[in-house]
RNA sequence: UCCCCGGUAGCUCAAUCGGCAGAGCGGGUGGCUGUUAACCACUAGGUUCGCGGUUCAAGUCCGUGCCGGGGAGCCA
């Protein structure tokens, strides 16, 4: 017999999903048991929804030797009849006929206990967490938001495009890179530079990637619009709830798109984004609005209700220092928005996701496009309440002298850029394009806190156990 | 990396002014009930994060290290 999952077993409608004498094959972890004199109940959970099963077990001869062996967290399986429960609380519930046991989990010793557990104990049982309905969860809206990613682009005409992880380049020189080498320690740091550099596998020092955008500007300017969805990894030493040593990014890059079109792109995929998971996660988003952020749905319904606002980096300067606010960083023109600041915008202020964009040049990267006022450049950062930046983007600088006075200008060699300036000497085009960070995007739709907990085995600064 | 807060039973926490180490949950045992994070009774369970110091006496005070959390910076 074919094992039926929990998920499809609580959605029927007419039990028709076992089979016709109501038959069916049921395999599974255990939540809870709870004896009563002659028979008791198993909750039985596996993994495809929020829900459990009930399975209603009589102290049979063959039965209660493997029942009592079936604690909270033992892995069995369930033959038996499907039938409409009796009790309130569940439509359906299992008979059982057979039991199996895969394996046990000794109850003294088994660290998940039937009730809440902090997210700072969780995160030491990292490999145990996913089996908690908050971690399910988040696994199950994980998926199916990579899913509805795959989704936007694909239906809008975008090839998905694998940059590479492993690279030579440092990319936008922002923040430490991690090095990745196949020499032994002790031995390289005995070679002179030149020799280690010889000796390394690529004969070059290498990296691993903290932005597929280069890469896929390449590729833009021959596909046209393209988006990459891969780890990328940053050696920062940073200690927050919003920062991960690796992370997963969304990098769309478009042909001939300029900073407008940039921003219609980060705005409807975020609203796509969200509205896949309130129809398509609904039971654990309810589960989310429930237990860890009770104004969730309506900050996800909120951000779907009105346009995102949209203003001039300056234009923000200007209602920040209009609003009477004794901010911990006064802002004057020219300074870069900080996180109290960002907050003000959209929690307080607006109300609703903003983008801020026209940034001075001397605070972004060099690639960005130089605005004809050659004092700001055509980049664009989109907050959203709680988290922050979901999104950073510009317009691409596709002149190929004015790229160059620019990189000049912050002190880049052009000689590791060669193949990247090539693409501004040959069939040269306008492109824009933007990286969303899919850990927050997963803290948006979820209201999860901390960025440790939107992934499975999470890495920052002296992390690394599983 | 900087600032602030914390570390006590398996988990979540309490312990007054420096004076005998406590509870709930979880575990074990027994009971009870078509039960719903079941319920009732009994019970076991401690290097109070490590190291050093002050004191008749330290979970409590001081120093230091490690770990965790919040905020900041960096950014996605």
């Amino acid at each position: 017999m074919q094992r039926i999952r929990v998920k499809d077993i609580l959605s029927s409608d007419d039990g028709r999903v076992a089979g016709p004498d109501g038959a069916l094959l049921l395999k599974g972890w255990v939540r809870t048991r709870r004896d009563a004199k002659g028979f008791s109940f198993l909750e039985v959970n596996d993994g495809s929804c929020l829900g459990n099963v009930q399975v209603l077990v009589d102290h049979s001869p063959q039965l209660l030797p493997h029942l009592e062996r079936l604690n909270t967290g033992a892995a069995c399986a369930v033959e038996g009849q499907l039938v409409a429960s009796p009790a309130a609380g569940q439509k359906w519930e299992v008979r059982a006929s057979a039991l199996t046991v895969y394996g046990e989990a000794d109850a003294e010793t088994y660290p998940l206990q039937k009730k809440r557990h902090s997210d700072e104990f969780l995160r030491t049982i990292a490999h145990l967490r996913p089996r908690t309905n908050k971690y399910g969860a988040m696994l199950r809206v994980r998926s199916e938001m990579a899913l509805a990613v795959h989704s936007f682009f694909q239906s809008r005409g975008f090839a998905h495009i694998h940059a590479p992880i492993l690279t030579g380049s440092d990319c936008e020189g922002a923040g430490e890179m991690f090095r990745v080498s196949n020499l032994e320690p002790e031995k390289a740091a005995q070679l002179s530079p030149a020799d280690r550099e010889a000796a390394e596998f690529f004969g070059r020092p290498a990296n691993l990637t903290v932005s597929g955008q280069l890469e896929a500007e390449m590729l833009a300017l021959a596909l046209g619009d393209v988006y990459t969805f891969g780890p990328t990894f940053r050696a920062e030493n940073s200690n927050t709830p919003k920062h991960a040593a690796e992370f997963w990014m969304v990098e769309p890059e478009m042909a001939f798109a300029d900073l407008a079109e940039d921003m219609d792109l980060a705005e409807a995929l975020v609203c796509s984004l969200v509205r896949h998971a309130l129809t398509h996660c609904a039971e654990d988003l309810a589960l989310f609005g429930n237990f860890v952020d009770k104004t969730l749905l309506s900050t996800l319904n909120g951000i779907l209700d009105q346009p995102f606002l949209r203003l001039p980096h300056a234009e923000a300067i200007r209602v920040l220092q209009a609003s009477g606010r004794s901010f911990e960083f006064p802002v004057h023109a020219g300074s870069d928005l900080q996180t109290e600041h960002e907050r003000f915008l959209c929690e307080e202020h607006f109300k609703r996701p903003v983008i801020v964009y026209d940034y001075p040049k001397e605070i972004k990267a060099f690639y960005m496009r130089l605005n004809d006022d050659q004092a700001t450049v055509a980049a664009m950062d989109l907050l959203v309440p709680r988290i922050g930046e979901l999104v950073g983007g510009s317009q691409r600088e596709e002149r190929l002298d004015v790229l160059q006075a620019r990189m000049a200008e912050v002190g880049l060699p052009s000689e590791p850029y060669w193949w990247y300036l090539d693409s501004r000497r040959y069939g040269s085009a306008p492109h824009a394009g933007f990286g969303l960070g899919f850990e927050r995007l997963l803290m948006l739709v979820t209201g999860i806190a901390n960025i440790r907990d939107v992934i499975p085995f999470p890495r920052t600064p002296r992390n690394l156990e599983f």
